[in-house]
DNA sequence: CGGGAGGAGTGAAACGTTACACTTTCAGGT
DNA sequence: ACCTGAAAGTGTAACGTTTCACTCCTCCCG
């Protein structure tokens, strides 16, 4: 990577900071000591009781002498440590974790922002916390958060077993699972209905007369992968077909894709009676498929229709358009904040799973399969 | 949004929960009394400073001592406070605040990934603020962050004025500036060379051979945009052309962009002699020209070169795939947390500007011009 | 004119840690 | 037998808030 430093001495002397009167130091010392209410109380001369109320009860002050306090809070630059407030007031800390698998990843990224947004309404932020699927790093950062006492974590787990959540909850932290539900339900959840994302692509394609679609899909011991193929199959069975004769399966490791998607093209076209559809892992797969399809001069959708998943921005941009499902995932995080939120407010909550529906997108990259009576018979 | 919501009461009495003895609490009790550092010495049969030397120096104490404190810490589940820690040993909390525009936007997603990589390796966190270029919301955050000492303070500013930045600076809370400059140096930034961005982008068309290139860019008020204006019209006069007769300006706004990257199209197409090239204001932008571009059967890059920036993850999937020039973003988040790790260690800091290169992706989207003599002249 | 109500402000105690000046114990050297 | 010094452990004072039981006043009413 090139780099250029540019360093730039220039003096430019600053005046009218408050009181920075250390001999020498000729820029800001930033270690200074930081104003207490005790200084603010001194400068106001009031009492250190008289100062909190200012901050905490105004309506028990007098006007003049909350004026002149808060003239010495604006004057000496007084800003209050939330640590010692919370140390007193044995509250949390205002944040949340969010506890994610890597937070530049689109899916994560939005979740991540609904979470932002419904608790900075209440006056909370978000610690981010990429775990990159290593049980280390989270169990760092899970220990980070609680020992920060935070309001409550989010988080999609690194791990299969999720006992040290739920001991993690046992000691007194709020924990909601995104995007994955906890097998005895020992954890409250918000996730989406992955059985019902297959369902619709799949169902969309059946109706549209494909008859032989190939699936490309992740490692079944994902959750997701798996729960797709559940919803796949029963799009089948519900269009009065055998699944195993009309689904075709593709894995590949949604990490080290490349190349995978390509080859996953190459099988299934070299068949005699091809597949006319095809459903991707998600959208990125999707556009591999597309670029693959247009080397090797099969037109989409006229010759295969494509469906992607997860509906990333860049999916209505391509030509052709994609066709997705998506994902409300702005939605899914705002409502993992209100569970937690819900939780604080009341204690005694009962653990609840929270399950949202994906959409079908439809756009160019599919159509009704070419040369075939569209209506074919859908009953038994 | 459909939403379903299932509640699942299941008792699923959990039993082995240390000492959680209030009567007729049948779960988890929340708001339960946290383990405290007293707690432990008493459980252990030690002073309350024998219990805090195994947290801090486990050397000083005898072995069997140590095991059996470390037995109660973690028979009773203590986990430390990091506010009483952060107050009595009266320093910041182990935290960086990243603020900026949309953290849901790609460029600020890769650079705090690079921020939290950088920080998480000294064992802090990030607390992720969207300030959706609210000047309030950006206040609110800021004051949040403040009142939590943070470490330091990463932010890409919502307005133009940065007079409050400095105050929090002097105040004792570190700042640098991402991707934009203070105009006097009176903080540090971390930004990446938008002039070279725009130079690298037109150079390469001026070298294949383009003399008449369009220019979709944002509002100059943006400090981007007017460095990537610079940039093009240097590439310009540095290929011996004058930059007011080979580029052809259209400026459009980024948020609210649709419609009006297709009505630049459109009037450039209209132009007698029109231009072989154009020069986008990012990657979406000139995906959204790609597709406008085929819909009006004009081909890519035969026709007309197009090249766009910022090169997002997908610019390489699509056909033709983007030529773009890419930004360095997540090592620009992980320098300004190295910058501020510096500022912390070493107080007494020059201020500094870290500019990063951009640097030119060559795809399929540019070509030279057809039916030319690619090797015009170059001298004046 | 006494008593009470209530407004305004005070001062100290607590929150959970850590740091530091102590005490106690005991081995080893003279 | 005495001293020395290290090792191990103790007790307490902070850190910066908030809370709460107080003390003053002042004013109003009977």
């Amino acid at each position: 990577m090139t780099l250029r430093r540019n360093d730039t001495p220039k003096p430019s002397s600053r005046s009218g900071g408050p009181a920075a009167g250390a001999a020498g130091a000729r820029r800001s010392v930033p270690s200074r000591e930081r104003v207490t209410i005790k200084d603010v109380a001194e400068h106001a001369g009031v009492s250190l009781g008289t100062a909190s109320n200012v901050l905490n009860r105004p309506d028990r002050v007098a006007p003049d002498t909350l004026a002149r306090v808060l003239g010495a809070i604006d004057k000496l630059g007084f800003v209050r440590s939330s640590a010692a407030h919370q140390m007193r007031s044995r509250s949390n800390s205002r944040c949340f974790g969010a506890v994610v698998l890597d937070a530049s990843n689109p899916f994560a990224t939005e979740t991540v922002r609904g979470l932002e947004d419904a608790v900075h309404e209440q006056g909370s932020a978000v610690v981010l916390c990429s775990t990159d699927g290593s049980p280390d790093r989270e169990a760092r950062y899970l220990r980070w958060l609680e020992e920060q006492r935070v309001q409550g974590i989010v988080i999609t787990p690194a791990t299969r077993s999720i006992r040290h959540l739920e001991e993690l909850r046992d000691r007194g932290t709020l924990v909601v699972l995104l995007d994955r539900r906890s097998n005895q339900g020992e954890l409250c959840s918000v996730s989406i209905d992955h059985v019902r994302g297959g369902e619709l692509g799949a169902a969309l394609l059946f109706d549209l007369g494909h008859r032989l679609i190939a699936f490309i899909n992740g490692p079944l011991h994902l959750s997701q992968c798996a729960e797709r193929r559940r919803g796949m199959r029963r799009a089948a069975r519900n269009a009065g077909l055998n699944p195993d004769s009309c689904i075709i399966e593709y894995t590949i490791d949604p990490v080290t894709a490349s190349g995978q998607a390509e080859h996953a093209v190459d099988q299934f076209l070299a068949i005699a009676d091809r597949p006319t559809a095809v459903v991707c892992l998600n959208d990125q797969i999707a556009f591999r498929v597309l670029r693959a399809l247009a080397e090797r001069r099969v037109r989409v959708p006229r010759d295969v229709s494509v469906v992607g998943y997860d509906d990333v921005e860049f999916a209505g941009m391509l030509s052709p358009t994609l066709t997705s499902i998506r994902q409300p995932k702005y939605e899914l995080g705002k409502a993992a904040a209100e569970l937690l939120i819900a939780e604080t407010v009341d204690p005694l909550h009962r653990h609840g799973d929270i399950r949202f529906e994906p959409e079908l997108i439809e756009r160019q990259s599919t159509t009704a399969r070419a040369k075939l009576n569209r209506y074919s018979p859908r009953g038994a």
